[in-house]
DNA sequence: CTCGATTAAATCGTATGCGATCTATATAGC
DNA sequence: GCTATATAGATCGCATACGATTTAATCGAG
């Protein structure tokens, strides 16, 4: 029934797969984070969570989860911690009780001038054009599965 | 004492980090992946697990740790899911009872045309040939940023 | 003004990642 | 052949992700 069978499922293995390459690319950078982050006790997503306020203090939970693509349940705990921890403040907006606004402490703001990244951008073997490109490159492939999904969901 | 402070520490969002992309991307892959996945019962790290076995069968835990970046502490409880579900099965290794040996069950073999991912394809908005730079250029940088941390680490 | 619908966080359960440790097996020296 | 060491998985605890639900506050139609 089925002759050539061989065909119809073509044999890619990891390597052909980009998703693949952008998954195990993920976890490459959290553990070439890890040692410079455990000096201020951050994990990898705490630090960008704290890079995302210094690029803009002061907002609310749900502001900070669409600029990391992350939903409250994921969020509140961390944010929990980072509060925990001194670095954030966290507050009910007063006009409306229902949002959280999120703000750096002094101790906070001072962990930029605390963590260098400059030896990982030298680790990733990229020179600065290449090290856009390839960043604006893989955003926008975020941004197309995004869009895809969305228009899978909702109405086309 | 430090005037000019500004310039220290440059004003970067998150939009300039080439982790956050890559992070971000991870996350939106493993969403686009669910509405597939959850046809055949999948997470997205099982999938990929999955894929590394159709690319080669009878793999010890070790072996496949090694080509998905994972250690046994995640791989374990990972690949027992996939052995309740009837896709693998895990054995110890005759010649070497410490390795135990993962084997794809006829069910798990079939999975793989059960998944289709050409959709998946098309979302990404890359054509081939990007999609192939794409990948080539992340499987580097992932491949950079190890060599990088097992330098620092070990013996220059 | 009031009550149903909507919205923002938080909570809960499940599934990864991962450091640290444990257990069982295999190997090396003697 | 016996013991010390090394190795392969497994276990445990903690920190994300995320679907589903809950709680509290706001909005809106009447």
């Amino acid at each position: 029934m089925t002759p050539r069978n061989e065909k119809t499922t073509p044999n890619r293995g990891l390597g052909d797969f980009l998703c693949f390459a952008v998954y195990s690319a993920n976890l490459a950078f959290g553990r070439a984070y890890k040692p410079i982050l455990d000096q201020v006790g951050l994990t990898y997503p705490q630090y960008i969570t704290i890079v995302a306020l210094w690029e803009e203090d002061s907002q609310t939970v749900g502001g900070l989860g669409e600029k990391l693509f992350l939903e409250s349940n994921t969020l509140t705990p961390l944010l929990k911690k980072l509060e925990a921890m001194g670095y954030v403040r966290r507050a009910r907006a007063a006009a409306d009780e229902r949002q959280v606004v999120v703000s750096l402490t002094e101790t906070g703001r001072r962990l930029r001038e605390k963590i260098s990244t400059t030896n990982l951008v030298k680790a990733s073997g990229l020179n600065p054009e290449e090290f856009r490109r390839m960043r604006k490159g893989i955003a926008t492939l975020r941004d197309n599965l995004i869009k895809a999904g969305a228009e899978s969901a909702g109405e086309p």
